[in-house]
DNA sequence: ACCCTCCTGTCA
DNA sequence: TGACAGGAGGGT
């Protein structure tokens, strides 16, 4: 469950959960998750969990008599899930791909198609992502204008990358522009400066909304700590295929950019 | 600025 | 059996 209110959901609710306990240890059940070094951790304390893009970044305080602080990011990509459990009897071992022992409980990560990966930094800075998060204070659509210059992408794929805005996906970027009302097809460079206005707008309430209801779960699973959005059923026009424009009431088209499914109104987008 | 690939599962 | 799934890095 991986996009920007997905990930903020998951940082929020492992806080209490996880905030001031010590680890003791850590355990790679795929070694494919792992990416760089891998410090000790075991010994430390969580200082806290935030969201890094799509990331989840985990801080831990320097070890007794080792070196400084430690940061830790876990994107979970398609499929990641991280699960809280006060008893580490017994959990569903499917896809289980690492477990975090602290002192009280566990923090299990699942992940069915192994895209997930976990990165440690030594540094704050090193953690930060190369985009601008749309929800921080001081962006403004002079600056989506200057960020977007004269790319020739069309604005879907446009909004989907990660080293201008950070934290937009599949679901979201359709979600955006329908609210927007501008047209996936459009080539980035030819949005006008009200455009880049009405595009950060939408991008705002809907990452709002998206992040008041938890975020957006399809799969029928349960997660342990109630980790079940609610903001598919807020959805205006992803996933809904040939179902009535919610404005317009014209059929909602579904086509495909750069390999992947966008959904919007042929007639209020334009 | 694309297309493919990584991996596993589900659904028509 | 083939299309598709919330992502992104690598190659062309």
């Amino acid at each position: 469950m991986p996009e920007l209110p997905e990930v903020e959901t998951v940082a929020r609710q492992l806080v209490p959960l996880v905030r001031g306990r010590t680890v003791v240890g850590l355990r790679v059940l795929d070694p494919s998750l792992k990416h760089g070094r891998f410090p000790r951790v075991a010994g430390r304390q969580v200082v806290d969990v935030t969201r890094s893009g799509k990331r989840v970044l985990f801080h831990f305080s320097p070890c007794a008599s080792r070196d400084g602080e430690l940061w830790l990011a876990v994107h979970l990509r398609m499929t990641g899930r991280l699960i809280w459990v006060d008893e580490s009897r017994g959990p569903e071992t499917k896809h289980l791909r690492a477990r975090f022992r602290l002192d009280r409980g566990a923090l299990l990560f699942y992940d069915t198609r192994r895209f997930g990966t976990f990165r440690f930094y030594r540094s704050f800075e090193d953690t930060l992502p190369g985009g601008v998060d749309p929800l921080s204070q001081g962006l403004n659509s002079r600056e989506i204008g200057r960020m977007i210059g004269n790319s020739k992408q069309n604005i879907k794929a446009w909004l989907l990358r990660q080293d201008r805005l950070v934290g937009l996906g599949n679901i979201y970027a359709s979600e955006i522009l329908f609210v927007a009302g501008i047209s996936p097809l459009r080539e980035a460079s030819s949005l006008t400066a009200v455009e880049h206005d009405r595009v950060l707008r939408a991008t705002r309430r809907v990452l709002r909304r998206a992040i008041k209801n938890c975020g957006t779960t399809f799969s029928d699973f349960q997660d342990t700590q109630g980790l079940t959005g609610s903001y598919q059923n807020y959805l205006a026009v992803y996933g809904r295929e040939d179902e009535p424009c919610p404005r317009c009431r014209a059929p909602v088209v579904r086509l495909v950019q750069q390999q992947r499914s966008t959904y919007f109104c042929a007639q209020c987008q334009e």
